[in-house]
DNA sequence: GCTTGACCTTAACCTTACTTGAGGTCTTAT
DNA sequence: ATAAGACCTCAAGTAAGGTTAAGGTCAAGC
């Protein structure tokens, strides 16, 4: 083992190691950094240490990920906080919190589209004029630009 | 007005009255076309005209994507219909059956994040080792590459 | 018969989120 | 002291799903 933190007054973690204990590829994590969404020191060799909280940054920015934020936003988010410090767990109540929002207006989209899609199945109704999935675009389209009724957005 | 189905003899639509009424645009349609999701006919002055039935695919298409399916799995499900036709209300009845499962599936994966992200807010647990959102990670990664127990996918 | 708008093709570009490769340096165990 | 393995930078590649541009043709109305 050739990790650096054997030496426990070293605190820092190689990039190696912030790879390993985070799931993410050492190539991801330049990339992040590259991105502004974490930081790094460098050594006498011109290597990246890490400070412990790059963890919590790391496992955020996975959790934001998962709810379908872009890392575009979470950098933000980061850039928001004073200092752009590592989010407290304040902070990080309210990232969720937001987030979570974001999340459930997702899952609300997808429910109101499968609901559609139950009433839809077995009825044929794509080749039908009233059919909510089908019709709007085929009757509306010939006032001008496709609407989209079911997906506002 | 210079679309060619003024005529009312000529049923077919070209490319860009599928745009209108499908509220897809001209390139998009182009696009599907390369990519095997719609075909068409040519007229003497090599347009494309379409059959009415494009419509129809075209609105699969179009749901399909919104559940999240990507183009390529549109394209085998059409393939793998008799003559690769354009589905029927059978073949959509099975389409939509199959890509309904598939949307609950990420319906009930988002709804999970949001349960965890729910019981995370607030309590600050990102920095501490039992959260579930984090802690995975931080501990175990110590074994290997990072698992992540709550995308197993 | 000419202008205009719709259409054609091919190729390049865009965004997001990374990975891969090439060529070179550092660190550490032995 | 040396070899292995971890690390460095920078450029290019990848995937999906298109859009935009360039250069040219076609069709319709006046």
């Amino acid at each position: 083992m050739k990790h650096p933190a054997r030496n426990p007054f070293a605190d820092d973690l190689s990039v190696g190691q912030v790879a390993s204990r985070s799931g993410i590829a050492v190539s991801a994590l330049h990339f992040y950094e590259a991105e502004g969404l974490i930081r790094s020191r460098r050594n006498a060799g011109n290597q990246r240490r890490y400070p412990r909280e790059v963890l919590r940054r790391v496992a955020i920015i996975k959790v934001a990920q998962r709810t379908g934020i872009p890392l575009k936003t979470i950098r933000e988010a980061f850039k928001a906080l004073p200092q752009e410090r590592t989010p407290t767990a304040d902070d990080w109540s309210r990232l969720s919190a937001a987030w979570k929002a974001e999340l459930e207006h997702r899952i609300d989209r997808l429910t109101r589209l499968r609901d559609h899609l139950t009433d839809c199945i077995g009825c044929g109704c794509l080749s039908v004029r009233s059919c909510p999935l089908h019709n709007p675009w085929d009757e509306l389209g010939k006032q001008g630009a496709g609407p989209r009724l079911l997906d506002p957005d």
